[in-house]
RNA sequence: GCCGGAGUGGCGGAAUUGGCAGACGCACGGGACUUAAAAUCCCGAGUCCGUAAUGGGCGUGCGGGUUCGAGUCCCGCCUCCGGUACCA
C-alpha cells in the first residue's frame, strides 16, 4: 500500500525544511571553506514559471545540496529582476499599478519555486523594485556619476596586484588652466564632461501613434511589433555610461574566469578592440582655393606642436587599423550625419547632399542593412589633403560610414578595403595600389566576387597584409614595420598617433518609462524655468529618490519620458540657494538592478551601506554562476562594468564578479512530425517545401518549390512516419518525406509545458531528474514526456528496494539487513560513489543518474541488500532528488535531514576486481575475449590470448608481424 | 557573409580524451503474473547475410589521410542550430 508517494513526501519536507529554516546561511561568518553559487535572476512574469528555469535551479540546486554535504558553507540564495516593460503595459492597459502586479507574479514564482524544492536560503530574497534595494542602485549610480576614469594611473590592489587605470573621484580630475579660469561653471560643465555617467543626445524609436518610445524588441521590420505602426528615429537626451574606458580590462581579465571559451569569444568579439591610428586630413577653411599652400603652413605648424587631443575644424580626423595604407588613400568619407557635412559642402552640391542626408537619417538600422547590397554616397564638392603625399583627394558623404564608430569619417583606401573598392568602383575614382600581396597569394571568395575588368585586366582588391609599393620612402616594407614606422612619423610630426577604438559603444542608460528606477539627479533651471545644463545629486541619505504615487499611466503622446506628468511635488523642488530644480524623469534600464544584485545578497539586510566590507571579501567571488546564454553579452558585460567601477572605489575586494560561468542549454517542445499538403489533400514532401514571409501579412507561409503553390502543413502522430535512409517518409506513402524536428517553446505554437502540470502528474522529484537526465547541461534538448515517466519509474523501483511496497504500513523491505556488504556489493556501492561524486563535480548530471540507475538495478536483484549501502544511496540520491531521499533517509531510522550529512567515501582499493577481461583483436578487429588476473603483465596477457581456442582460427597460416599489449586494456595481434 | 556550437540506433544520449561503439533511459517486440487490465518482473533488439552461433560483412554526416588501432587526431566538403550585420 504505501507506494512511492511524491505529494504526500514533497509537502512534507517542503514544511520541514522551511520551519526548520534547513538552508539559511548564517550572518556569522566562519572559518569553513565558503561556496557562493548563484542563478541568473528570473523576470517574474505573469506567465510563471516554464520549464527552461528549473533546468539551471536544478543543477545549481544539486551543487549547493552536494556541497553542505561536503561540510562547504553554502550562499544560494534567489530574487527577482522585476522592472521591465511587460507590468507597465499591463498598467497602461488596465490601470493597474505595476507594483501590484509585479507583488503578484513574484508570489506566483515563489510559490513555483518552492515547489520544486531548491535549498535556497529564502531570507535573504530581494527583489530590484524594493525601495531598500534601489536606493542602492541608485547610490551605485551616484559612484558612477562621482566618477571619471584616469586611464593612465598606475595602482596596486589589495592583493598586491598592479593596475593601469581606475576611476577616480571627479573632484580628483585635473582641470586645465583656460577651463579653471573661466570660472566655477565652467569647472562644473568641464567635470559633467568627464563623468562615467553622462548626458549625450542619442536617437530613440519614436512611435508617433502609439505615443511612446519603443525599445528594439519592440520593432519588427521597422515597424511597431504592437499595432505595426511606423517608427521614426528622432534624436532624445540620453544618458550614457563610460563602459567603453573599461574596454581593455574587461577583454583582459577574461583571462582570469573560469568561462567557456566560446563564451569569452563572444565578449571578446563584441568588444571588438582594435589597434591602429588616428590621423588628420587637412581641409582649411571650408572651400578655400588656396588648398595646398595653406596645407603647408598648416603642416609646418603642426611639426611644431603635437597633435591636438581633440581635432580643430580645419581638418577631418580618421581612425584607421592600416596607416600603412595612407598613401593609397584617395577620397575621403563623412557619416552622413558627421558635423562638418554642412561646411563642406558647396553649393553645387548642397541639394543632393541634403536629399541624401535626410534619407539616410530615415533609415532605421534594419534598412541600412538591407542597403548591404551596393554603396551609395554623394560628393560634397570639397577636397581634403593627404598628410603624407599632399594629393588633393575628393571628400564624399556616405552611410557606409558610421558616425558612432571611430570619428565617423574615414580615409578611403579603395585597393585594400572591400567596401571602399566597391565604392570606388561605383564612382569611378582611382583606385592606387600601395600593397603588394605575397607571391602566392590567391583572392579570397569575398576579394574575387568584387573583380573588375579595366584596361582588359581582372583586377581585385586585396585587404590582407603584404610589403608596401607606391608609398615613397616606404616601399619594400613589410606592412608590420611599416605600420610602426609611419606611426612614429604621424607622432613625430604632429599628424597623427595610434590609437584604440572598440566596436562596444558607451551604454545607453536612460528608458522613457515610468516603471524602473528613478535617477538621483536634479536639473537646475534658470529664470524661465528652462534647464541650464547644470545639475545636482540627490544627496545620499535622502535615497532612495522613489516613484510618485497616484500616477495616470495613459501615454502622454510625447517622445519625453512619462515621469513628465509626474506631480509637481515630485517633479520640482527649490534648493537652498533658491535654484530652481526639476528632477530627472528618464529612468534607469532593466539592467541596473541586475548589474549587482548578487553583491546585495550577501547583505540583504544592511541598512548603512549597500554590503558590509568583511562579508564582501569572505563571499566574493561568485563561485557558480548559471544562467541562460542569452545575457552571455549583455547582463554579463555589464555587471562586469559596474563591478570593477565599485573596484576602482574600493567599495568591492574582486576585479571580477563571477569565478565560474555556466550556460544551461534552451529547452526544446516535443519533437513534431510535420507534413505537407496541397490544397487538394495531395502530399509534397518536405525537400520540395521553402518557407517564406508573406509581405502583406508577415506570416509565415510554406510554398511549393515546383509549382510555387502554398501548401498547408500538418502535425502527425509518431507512428504515421518511419525513417527511410537519411529521412523520415509517410509509412502509407513511402514516396512522401516528412520533416521531423523539435521546435522552440512559444504560446502560439502551443508546445510550452508547464511545470506545476509535471509536479501534479510525476512530481518535483520526477521533474527535477528528468530535467537532468535529458542530457548534458549546456546543451539543446527536445521535451519528452514519456521520459519523465522514464525517471518516476526509476524512483518507484528506488523506493521498492528499500521500503516493502505491500505492507500496510511504511517499512523496510525484508531484503534490507543490517549485514555486511559482500565484496562483490561493496565493489558495486564504491564504483558508485566514485562516479557520482565525479560526475556531480563536472556538472555531469545526466550520467551521474545513469549510475544510480545502475546500482538500483544490481541491488534489486540482490536478496540482501546490506543497510549501510542502502543508505549510501540514499545520500547520493539526494542532491538530485532530495524529497525523495529525506524520506527514505527516515525510513532508514534517522532522525533529522539528510542535508548536513557527510558525503559518502569511496575506497579505490575496493572497487579493483581481481581478474578482468580482456579484449583480443586480430589486425584491430574484436575476434575473442579472455579472463585475466587485473595485475597480469604483457607476457602472461599475450599468452592467455593465444591459448584461446577461438584466436587459433584468426591465426592460423598468417604470419604475426607484431603484437601490441596494453595492461588492463586489450591485445591486438598484427597479421599478414 | 563572418563568428561559435553540433551531427553516434526509431528517439534522448554514454564512451579514462586514440584502445570492446551504442552505458543509462524512452519507444518497440516477445513472454510471465492476472478472469482481465494497470502496475510489476523476465527476455530481445544498430544493420545486412545466415537455420543457427561463441559465425561473417557493414556501421559514429560525406570524401581522403595518419596509426597496430580513429566517434575521438589531421586535410577537404555537406547539413542543422545559435549569435552577428558595412566597426574603417
Amino acid at each position: 500500500m504505501p507506494r512511492y508517494d511524491a505529494k504526500r513526501i514533497e509537502a512534507k519536507w517542503q514544511k520541514y525544511w522551511e520551519d526548520n529554516k534547513t538552508f539559511k546561511t548564517s550572518d556569522q561568518i566562519d572559518d569553513r571553506e565558503k561556496m557562493y553559487v548563484l542563478d541568473m535572476f528570473p523576470y517574474p512574469s505573469g506567465n510563471g514559471l516554464h520549464v527552461g528555469h528549473p533546468e539551471g535551479y536544478t543543477a545549481t540546486d544539486i551543487v549547493c545540496r552536494y556541497n553542505r554535504m561536503k561540510g562547504k558553507n553554502v550562499l544560494h540564495p534567489m530574487g527577482w529582476d522585476a522592472f521591465g516593460l511587460p507590468a507597465e503595459q499591463h498598467a497602461i492597459k488596465t490601470g493597474t499599478h505595476p507594483r501590484v502586479t509585479t507583488q503578484k507574479n513574484i508570489d506566483t514564482f515563489r510559490r513555483q519555486l518552492k515547489m520544486l524544492g531548491f535549498s535556497y536560503d529564502w531570507d535573504r530574497e530581494i527583489s530590484t523594485t524594493d525601495t531598500d534595494y534601489f536606493r542602492w542602485t541608485q547610490w551605485i549610480f551616484l559612484q558612477i556619476f562621482d566618477s571619471w576614469y584616469d586611464s593612465k594611473m598606475e595602482w596596486t590592489d589589495e592583493s598586491g596586484k598592479n593596475w593601469l587605470g581606475r576611476s577616480r573621484p571627479i573632484s580628483e580630475l585635473p582641470i586645465p588652466e583656460e577651463v579653471s579660469k573661466q570660472g566655477e561653471e565652467a569647472i562644473r560643465r568641464y567635470q559633467d564632461k568627464h563623468r562615467l555617467a553622462y548626458q549625450h543626445e542619442a536617437p530613440v524609436n519614436w512611435c508617433s501613434e502609439l505615443g511612446t518610445v519603443l525599445s528594439n524588441e519592440e520593432i519588427i521590420d521597422g515597424k511597431s511589433e504592437r499595432g505595426g505602426h511606423p517608427v521614426t528615429r528622432i534624436p532624445l537626451r540620453q544618458w550614457m555610461l563610460r563602459i567603453t574606458a573599461y574596454g581593455d580590462r574587461l577583454v583582459n581579465d577574461l583571462d582570469e574566469v573560469d568561462w567557456s571559451e566560446s563564451i569569452k569569444l563572444l565578449q571578446r568579439n563584441w568588444i571588438g578592440r582594435s589597434e591602429g591610428a588616428e590621423v588628420d586630413f587637412f581641409i582649411g577653411n571650408g572651400t578655400a582655393s588656396d588648398l595646398e599652400k595653406d596645407f603647408q603652413t598648416w603642416k609646418e605648424e603642426r611639426s611644431q606642436t603635437s597633435f591636438p587631443e581633440e581635432a580643430e575644424e580645419q581638418v577631418i580626423r580618421v581612425y584607421t587599423t592600416r596607416p600603412d595604407t595612407l598613401f593609397g588613400a584617395t577620397y575621403m568619407v563623412l557619416a552622413p550625419e558627421h558635423p562638418f557635412v554642412d561646411r563642406l559642402t558647396t553649393s553645387e552640391q548642397s541639394e543632393e547632399i541634403n536629399q541624401y542626408r535626410t534619407k539616410a537619417a530615415l533609415k532605421s538600422d534594419l534598412d541600412r542593412t538591407d542597403l548591404a547590397k551596393g554603396k551609395s554616397g554623394v560628393f560634397t564638392g570639397s577636397y581634403a589633403i593627404n598628410p603624407v603625399n599632399g594629393n588633393k583627394i575628393p571628400v564624399w558623404i556616405a552611410d557606409y560610414v558610421l558616425i558612432s564608430y571611430g570619428t565617423g569619417a574615414i580615409m578611403a583606401v579603395p585597393a585594400h578595403d572591400l567596401r571602399d573598392w566597391e565604392f570606388a568602383v561605383t564612382f569611378d575614382i582611382p583606385i592606387t595600389r600601395v600593397v603588394e600581396p605575397p607571391e602566392k597569394h590567391q583572392p579570397s571568395k569575398e576579394e574575387k566576387a568584387l573583380a573588375r575588368e579595366h584596361d582588359g585586366k581582372t583586377e581585385y582588391p586585396f585587404s590582407g597584409t603584404g610589403t608596401a609599393i607606391n608609398s615613397g620612402e616606404y616601399t619594400g616594407l613589410k606592412t608590420g614595420k611599416f605600420k610602426k614606422q609611419i606611426t612614429y612619423f604621424l607622432n613625430k610630426n604632429g599628424l597623427g598617433k595610434s590609437a584604440v577604438n572598440y566596436r562596444l559603444r558607451d551604454w545607453l542608460f536612460s528608458r522613457q518609462h515610468f516603471w524602473g528606477e528613478p535617477f538621483p539627479i536634479w536639473h537646475e533651471l534658470d529664470e524661465e524655468g528652462n534647464p541650464s545644463g547644470l545639475m545636482r545629486t540627490e544627496p545620499v541619505d535622502s535615497l532612495p529618490v522613489e516613484l510618485p504615487e497616484n500616477f495616470n499611466f495613459k501615454p502622454h503622446g510625447r517622445p519625453d519620458p512619462p515621469l513628465e506628468e509626474a506631480s509637481d511635488d515630485w517633479l520640482h523642488q527649490t534648493a537652498e540657494d533658491g535654484t530652481k530644480l526639476k528632477r530627472e524623469t528618464n529612468s534607469m534600464p532593466q539592467w541596473a538592478g541586475s548589474c549587482w544584485y548578487y553583491l546585495r545578497y550577501i547583505d540583504p539586510k544592511n541598512s548603512d551601506f549597500l554590503i558590509d566590507r568583511e562579508k564582501e571579501k569572505y563571499w566574493m567571488p561568485v563561485d557558480l554562476y548559471v544562467g541562460g546564454a542569452e545575457h552571455a553579452v549583455l547582463h554579463l558585460l555589464y555587471a562586469r562594468f559596474w563591478h570593477k567601477v565599485l573596484f576602482d572605489r574600493g567599495i568591492v575586494s574582486t576585479p571580477e564578479p563571477f569565478h565560474k560561468l555556466v550556460n544551461q542549454g534552451m529547452i526544446l517542445g516535443d519533437t513534431e512530425i510535420t507534413a505537407y499538403q496541397t490544397e487538394k489533400g495531395e502530399w509534397v514532401s518536405s525537400t520540395d517545401v521553402k518557407s517564406e514571409t508573406n509581405e502583406s501579412s508577415g506570416k509565415t507561409e510554406f510554398v511549393h518549390k515546383q509549382t510555387g503553390k502554398i501548401l498547408s502543413s500538418m502535425n502527425l502522430e509518431s507512428d504515421q512516419a518511419e525513417k527511410k535512409g537519411e529521412h523520415f517518409v509517410l509509412v502509407k506513402n513511402p514516396e512522401i518525406v516528412v520533416e521531423s524536428r523539435a521546435f522552440k517553446m512559444s504560446k502560439s505554437r502551443g508546445n510550452v509545458i508547464n511545470p506545476d502540470d509535471v509536479v501534479y502528474q510525476y512530481g518535483a522529484d520526477s521533474l527535477r531528474l528528468y530535467e537532468m537526465f535529458m542530457g548534458p547541461l549546456e546543451q539543446t534538448k527536445p521535451w519528452n514526456m514519456s521520459g519523465v515517466e522514464g525517471v518516476r519509474k526509476f524512483l518507484n523501483r528506488a523506493w521498492r528496494m528499500i521500503t516493502d511496497e505491500r505492507a500496510d504500513e511504511i517499512v523496510l523491505n525484508s531484503a534490507v539487513k543490517d549485514v555486511e556488504p559482500d565484496e562483490d556489493q561493496l565493489r558495486i556501492l564504491h564504483k558508485t560513489i566514485k562516479a557520482v561524486t565525479e560526475d556531480i563535480e563536472k556538472m555531469s548530471f545526466n550520467t551521474s543518474i545513469s549510475r544510480l540507475m545502475e546500482f538500483t538495478n544490481e541491488f534489486t536483484n540482490q536478496d540482501i541488500r546490506p543497510k549501510s549501502a542502502m543508505s549510501d544511496f540514499v545520500l547520493l540520491v539526494s542532491p538530485l532528488a532530495p524529497h525523495f531521499a529525506e524520506e527514505l533517509w527516515s525510513i532508514l531510522g534517522n532522525e533529522n535531514t539528510l542535508a548536513y550529512t557527510p558525503w559518502p567515501e569511496f575506497d579505490e582499493s575496493k572497487i579493483v576486481e581481481s581478474e578482468i577481461e580482456i579484449p583480443v583483436q586480430v589486425n584491430g578487429k574484436l575476434r575473442a575475449k579472455v579472463k585475466v588476473p587485473a595485475e597480469a603483465d604483457q607476457a602472461t596477457i599475450q599468452a592467455a590470448a593465444e591459448k584461446d581456442p577461438n584466436m587459433a582460427q584468426h591465426l592460423e597460416g598468417k604470419n604475426v608481424v607484431k603484437v601490441i599489449v596494453i595492461p588492463g586494456r586489450l591485445v591486438n595481434f598484427v597479421v599478414k
